[in-house]
RNA sequence: GGAGAGGUGACAGAGUGGCCGAAUGUGGCGGUCUCGAAAACCGUUGGGCGUGUAAGCGUCCCGUGGGUUCAAAUCCCACCCUCUCCGCCA
């Protein structure tokens, strides 16, 4: 969310930074719904000192047992102007609140303007496209063959766009999860916290789903509960409503998790495979920081979940974001993104952005940056690192064999109990 | 799920209609004292919004949301959360 004094400060700017994005911000009527609020607040706050002043009169004679009457009389049309005063705040401040919770992140400078995805940008790239003697096969041919994945019986005990991981497939699965966790919380300096895996509305409109993408979510009938797309969300919703102090930050928190995704609008896209699934596991980082420490921090982010990637030696590249492809919240952003044999390009498998106050001003994160000081709101920072079922797709598809085997990336052998290659069971 | 108890400032804990944004204690910060520290003593110590260059002024906040009243931490209603006992359960 922005602020709305900046708002009222810099119309102009907000309104050129939203056009970068493809956004047209009402922001004329949110102007006059902001000073309509204003007024009102003047008139009722003039009738609430009088209303205290007059209170305090009439407790003083009913002390001093005179007569109250009158002003008591007098009061009772003051107190009923203030209640009228009250509803009509009540619901601008409602329509205000609904704007400025509908209105998306303005992109930093450094972000070039686009129209599209199209004009995302690639400024890095790491190890080459893998090369084959043989023709290879996608991951869902791989793992029906393997017999590690399967969809058909997935999709008759819940529906398509599940999967069951059997065998030596759900063990690597759980290698890559036990591998990133370590990799982060040892290397990387990340505390691990376990998180809910459903949230309450409050908290999902603290991150940005609510909003305007509750269609993306599941939520759970007759609860205020969401089952979350990301653990960016109860973890980033960890310190809502609470004043840290500057010596707590940063705090860079990784959590694993289960995501759940309706892929409301995607049908007929990736249809096949674990590119594209209702259920995934993600591995997530989180940061809370300084205001200006953040674009670092987004740079060192970035490099964490690319760790995972060089790693386990999978190649990849990371595009930088266009002003049109930064999505609802973030104010910068990079993907990384793993090469994918079947899809014959790179897939997104990883999302770094630094939101700044946008998401902290929603959930209202603040710190205090000394004894006394006025708080102030944290940047908030999350990239995936990284996404566990698209990773295990990019390691089946660029570690296979001709044989339809699969070689078992050397970082992830001891999750295995040693083992190296994956073959047909039985 | 049933029965009961309770949610007050960083924490503990008073306050049951008016001088209570809130006693007192602890903690924090500043000071006196001291070679220094401790102790003791003195002072200070929340957040939001509006207005103002600022100092300040005003207003709101005692789990949340409504209501009663001239006036609500205090009375009423609903909801949320915590704890205890019972039931069920991985």
């Amino acid at each position: 969310m922005l602020d709305l004094r900046m708002i009222r400060q810099n119309p102009d700017r907000v309104r050129e930074a939203l056009r970068k994005r493809g956004e047209e911000a009402p922001l004329d009527e949110l102007l006059a719904l902001d000073e309509r609020r204003r007024g009102i607040l003047t008139d009722v706050e003039k009738l609430k000192a009088q209303r205290n002043e007059v209170s305090d009169e009439v407790a003083r004679r009913k002390r001093e047992k005179e007569d109250a009457q009158a002003l008591i009389d007098e009061m009772r049309v003051v107190s009923q102007k203030i209640k009228d005063f009250d509803e009509e705040l009540r619901e601008v401040d409602g329509k205000i609140q609904d704007y400025l919770l509908r209105i998306p992140n303005i992109p930093h400078e450094s972000v070039h303007v686009g129209v599209s995805e199209d004009d995302n940008m690639e400024i890095r790239r790491w190890g080459d496209q893998t090369k084959f003697g043989f023709e290879p096969l996608p991951h869902w041919e791989l793992g029906v063959n393997l017999d590690i994945i399967d969809f058909e019986r997935a999709g008759k005990v819940t529906g398509s766009r599940f999967y069951f991981l059997k065998g030596a497939g759900a063990r690597l699965e759980r290698a890559l999860m036990n591998f990133m966790l370590d990799l982060h919380t040892t290397e990387h300096g990340y505390r691990e916290v376990f998180p809910p895996f459903m949230v309450n509305q409050t908290s999902a409109t603290g991150t940005g789903q609510l909003p305007k993408f509750g269609e993306d979510m599941f939520k759970l009938e007759g609860l205020d509960y969401y089952l979350i797309p990301t653990a960016e969300v109860p973890v980033t919703n960890l310190y809502r409503d609470e004043i840290l102090s500057a010596e707590d930050l940063p705090i860079y928190h990784v959590a694993y998790s289960a995501c759940f995704r309706s892929e409301a609008g995607s049908a007929g896209r990736d249809t096949r495979g674990l590119v594209r699934v209702h259920q995934f596991n993600k591995v997530e980082l989180v940061k809370f920081v300084l205001p200006e420490n953040s674009y670092d921090e987004l740079e060192k982010l970035t490099n964490d979940a690319e760790t995972v990637l060089q790693k386990l030696g999978i190649p990849y590249r990371v595009s930088q974001m266009c002003t049109a492809d930064l999505g609802f919240t973030a104010a910068k952003k990079y993907d990384p993104e793993v090469w994918m044999p079947s899809y014959g390009r790179y897939v997104e498998i990883s999302s770094c952005s630094n939101f700044e106050d946008f998401q902290a001003r929603r959930a209202n994160i603040r710190f205090r940056r000394d004894k006394g000081a006025r708080p102030e709101f944290v940047h908030t920072l999350n990239g995936s690192g990284i996404a566990v079922g698209r990773c295990l797709a990019a390691v089946m598809e660029n570690y296979q064999q001709e044989d339809g085997s699969i070689l078992i990336p050397e970082v992830l052998r001891p999750y295995m109990g040693g083992q190296e290659r994956i073959t047909a069971e039985k």
